[in-house]
DNA sequence: GCTTATTTTAAACGAACGTTTTAAATAATA
DNA sequence: TATTATTTAAAACGTTCGTTTAAAATAAGC
C-alpha cells in the first residue's frame, strides 16, 4: 500500500498553499491541520510555533531555487558577458524548476515571497537576507555589470521596483488570469507570465536616467 | 480654544496611518480607538463594521486621486499626442496632490492600495474597480494611445506589472528608505521615488515584445 | 517481549478579536 | 426650559486564535 507522507511534510504541503493563496496571518493553524488531515497540536510539536512554520515553509523554496541561481548564473557569467535579458532569464529558469520539483512551485514560491516582503515587516526580510543574502548581492553584482551605464544607486532602486513587479504580479495571479482568460488572453501560465516580465524589467532596469539625477552629485 | 475634530474624523485619521504601516487585519479596532482617543463602540456606530471603515478610509483618498487623475489625463490629451513619460508624469502629479490635502497622504494612499490589492482578495479590488473603473479604463486607454505598437494584450499586463511595482515599493518604502539612508542614497522623499518611477515603468511598458509573443496570433 | 522514546490525540487555557447592548452624557429642537 | 435625538461610554458577548497540557497510541531499542 502507499506510503502516507510524514506528519510534517503533510502539514508543510498544506501549508504553503493556504499562505500563498489567503496570506500568514489570515490562515490558522485549524485550518491547515484539517486540510492536512493530523492533528492541531502537531504543528507546535513538530515546528514549535506557527512563525516558525512560516520560516520553514519558505526555506524549504528558498534552500532550492537561491542555490540554483547562483549556480546559473555563475554558468553564464563563465562564458561571457552577459546582457540584461540574459541575466533575468538565467534568474527565471532556476525559478521554474521549482515546478518539478512541487507542483505549482513557482507561482506559490513568489506568492510567499510577497507575502512575506509585505505582510509581516521585518522579520521575514530578515530570515531571508541573513540566509541569502550573498546570492542577492550577486544578483544585484551581476545586474549592474550587465547595465554598467546605470548608476549604482539606481541599480538598487530598479531591482526592487523588479522585485516588486514580479511579486505583485504573482500574488494576483489568480484573479489576474481571471481577467485576462475573460478578455481571450492565451498563455497565462506561469511560465508565459515570468517571460513576460522579463523584457519589461529589463527595459526598466536600463532606461535612461530620470533628469533630477542629474543635478544632484 | 482649538476646534477638537469629530471622532469620525479622528478615527478615519489614526485608521489610515495604521492600516498603511500594518495592514488592514493586523490592525485592530483597539489599537485605532486608543490612538484616536475615541470609544472603541464608536466605529461600529459611525461605520457600522470593520469593513466598511477600511472602504471609507480609502474612498477619502480615491475621491479625491481619481478625478484629479481624470482631469490631468483629459487636460494634457487636449493639447497634443502624450508621450508615455508623460502620461505617468500625468499620473503622479495628481498622486502628490494629495500630500497637501493631508501630511504624508501620497505615501499612505498608495501604500494603502497596495494592501487592499494583495491582502484582502476581492473585496477592496470590486471596491475599486467599481466606483472608479472608468478612470482606470481611461487610463490604459491613454498609455495605449502613447505606446500604440504594442498590442493591447501586452498593454494590459504591463500595466498590472506597473501597478505593482507602484505599490509594492510604496508598501516597503520605509524599510526601503532605512537601506537607502545606510548607502548613503540621497532625496529618498515619495516624490523623488515615484520620479524614480517613471522611467523606469516608462520604458517596461514600451519594451520591445518577448519572442514567443511573436509566434501567436 | 519489555522498556523506553517518540509521536499523536483530545481537551482546555488565556488572550485578543469584532460586535452588541444598555445606560449615561451631550446636543439639538421647540 | 422641557423634550427629543444624537453621540459617547463602559461592560459584556460569543468566537476564534496560538499555545499548552496530559494521557493515549505507536515506534524503537535492547
Amino acid at each position: 500500500m502507499a506510503h502516507r507522507l510524514s506528519t510534517k511534510e503533510r502539514i508543510l504541503n498544506a501549508a504553503e498553499r493556504l499562505f500563498a493563496e489567503r496570506g500568514f496571518s489570515e490562515t490558522s493553524l485549524r485550518l491547515i491541520t484539517s486540510k492536512a488531515e493530523v492533528n492541531l497540536a502537531s504543528v507546535n510539536y513538530h515546528f514549535g510555533s506557527k512563525k516558525e512554520l512560516i520560516q520553514a515553509v519558505l526555506a524549504r523554496y528558498l534552500d532550492i531555487a537561491m542555490p540554483a541561481m547562483a549556480r546559473a548564473l555563475e554558468a553564464q557569467e563563465a562564458e561571457h558577458a552577459l546582457t540584461l535579458e540574459e541575466v533575468f532569464e538565467a534568474i527565471v529558469e532556476p525559478m521554474m524548476s521549482v515546478n518539478e520539483v512541487r507542483p505549482n512551485g513557482t507561482a506559490i514560491f513568489l506568492q510567499l515571497l510577497g507575502r512575506g516582503y509585505i505582510e509581516n515587516q521585518g522579520h521575514l526580510r530578515w530570515f531571508v537576507t541573513t540566509n541569502h543574502g550573498a546570492v542577492l548581492d550577486k544578483i544585484v553584482q551581476v545586474v549592474h555589470q550587465a547595465a554598467p551605464h546605470v548608476p549604482a544607486v539606481e541599480v538598487f532602486w530598479r531591482m526592487h521596483f523588479s522585485l516588486g513587479t514580479l511579486v505583485f504580479t504573482m500574488s494576483s495571479y489568480d484573479a489576474l488570469v481571471d481577467i485576462a482568460r475573460a478578455d481571450f488572453i492565451e498563455s497565462n501560465d506561469v511560465e508565459s507570465v515570468l517571460r513576460r516580465i522579463i523584457p519589461y524589467v529589463a527595459a526598466g532596469v536600463s532606461a535612461p536616467l530620470p533628469q533630477f539625477i542629474h543635478g544632484s552629485k
